[in-house]
Parts: C-alpha cells; structure tokens; sequence
DNA sequence: ATATTATATAAGTGTATACTTATATTAGTT
DNA sequence: AACTAATATAAGTATACACTTATATAATAT
C-alpha cells in the first residue's frame, strides 16, 4: 500500500507541484511575468480546464500572486513563498528531522543504529 | 495526452525523484549516515525490494555514493550533486529559458506577448 | 558443497494524477 | 435582456508509479 501520511506536507506539496513538467514551464513563465490563464494556454498548447487546474494547484500552496482585472485573472510567481520552500531544501542536510516533521523515523532510525543490525557482523 | 517530452530532464528528474513522501525520508536518513538497504527498510517499515527501488531511482541521477563493504552496500547524499541541482532551483527566476532547456515555449511566449491577446482589450 | 543474508530485478496491482470534454460561473459587451 | 469571453469545477480516461510477492544474483558462513 502506498504511503499516504500527512507528514511533511509543506515541503512534500511543494516538490509535488513544481516536479510536474507542464507546472514547471508555468513556474518558469509566471517567474517572468504576470500572465493570466489564456495566454499560458497559448503558450503551452493546453486546455484552459487543464492550466485552471494547474495554477489552482499553485495556489494550494501560495506559490503564486493574483491580480484580477477586468474578466482576466493574472497569475505571477510569489517569490517570497518560493524562496521559504528552497530555504528548507537549502537547509535540508543541516535541518533536524523534527522541523522536517520526521519525528517519527528518527526514532526508528536511532533505534536501528543502536541494535546495530549490520554493524555487528561488519566489524 | 500527457506531455511526455524529454526537456527539462535533468532537473524534473531530481524534483520527481525527491517529491515522494518514501524518498523524501531516504534523502534525509542518507544526508545524516551511510545507511544499507536493510537498515532503511528497517527505519521506514517497508519491503527490501520497495527500498532497491527507490534507491536504484536515486542513483539514475546520481543522487547517492554507494560504499560495498562485504554484502553490505552503503548510500550516502551525494552532497555536490544534491547542491548542483539546488543551485539550479535557486536561481530559477534569472535562468534564461534556454539554460533550462525551455527554449521552445520561450518561442512561443514571446509570439504570445506580441500578439498581446488579452492586452489589446486590456487597455 | 549447502544454507543464510543482502541486494537487485521482474511482474502484478491498486491508487494518484495529468489530461480531456462538458458544464457552471462571472464579467464585459451589445 | 441576450451574447461573448475568461475562468473554475466536475466527470471521465488513460498513464504513471509506489507498493507488493516472487525470483535471481552475489557474498558470507557453516
């Protein structure tokens, strides 16, 4: 069974929305300009349902600013956000497994290192 | 049909590799110990052969530094790859399209603001 | 040699998801 | 008012993929 926890949400959302391709180009395109969701079907070659349901995939997760105006609803990169969710990836090696809400298999983990599984006959 | 086009792979591929809830864990336990197959399986709760997996995706992008001492094989974060690949992400927004191999929605994008679809009504 | 242990690969399965078309909603135009 | 345009949401579909069990390979132990 595929695991489904909620842990790690935050960052785990995040990879999951910019790990797509098609998101990745609108990412990219939305860090240039403010674009709304006409012009990024244009761009892409896509469906207007199928961009709706990227950009509110952004959304999720406040990665992207709104500007509405008149009928048309620009959508540009909110840098801030993007930034927050690097700085965790940037951290990530030197971040502690609670702040990544890992909690739970660091304790797995210490106690795997502790009843040495592999070591003992390793040595 | 989905876009199954090959631009872009070197960075989707780390993104789709590091976006899993499983591999996620796996990067943090490796950046934190050398760690063999059986101990993460151990730590995480999951099948031998579910952990190969994910593992075997690592390498494919050179992800992990394998270390074979007697059965055991040994994976580690393979530190300058991990920070090759962020580097990428962190300078995304002044990355031209062509470095990030979007050269053809680049192309279109610009035909796209010049014929100023939704502008021209806009003003 | 046989048995055991660690890992890798193959095949199968059920869920997630990236699209599509159809429909609803909202705003501007005539 | 009706019509058009932009966007959002719903429903359906086909593919991707994260697991499982089964099997193969390689190394150590007895």
């Amino acid at each position: 069974m595929r695991n489904i926890s909620q842990e790690n949400n935050n960052i785990i959302d995040f990879l999951k929305c910019i790990s797509d391709n098609t998101r990745f180009k609108i990412l990219k395109l939305i860090a240039e300009d403010k674009l709304c969701v006409c012009e990024l079907k244009e761009i892409l070659g896509l469906s207007q349902p199928c961009i709706s349901q990227h950009i509110s995939r952004f959304k999720k997760i406040n990665l992207v600013n709104e500007e509405k105006k008149k009928q048309w609803s620009y959508y540009s990169l909110n840098m801030e956000k993007y930034n927050e969710y690097l700085s965790i990836l940037n951290k990530l090696p030197n971040l502690n497994f609670q702040s990544l809400e890992l909690k739970d298999i660091e304790k797995k983990y210490k106690k795997t290192k502790k009843e040495n599984l592999c070591n003992i006959k390793n040595n």
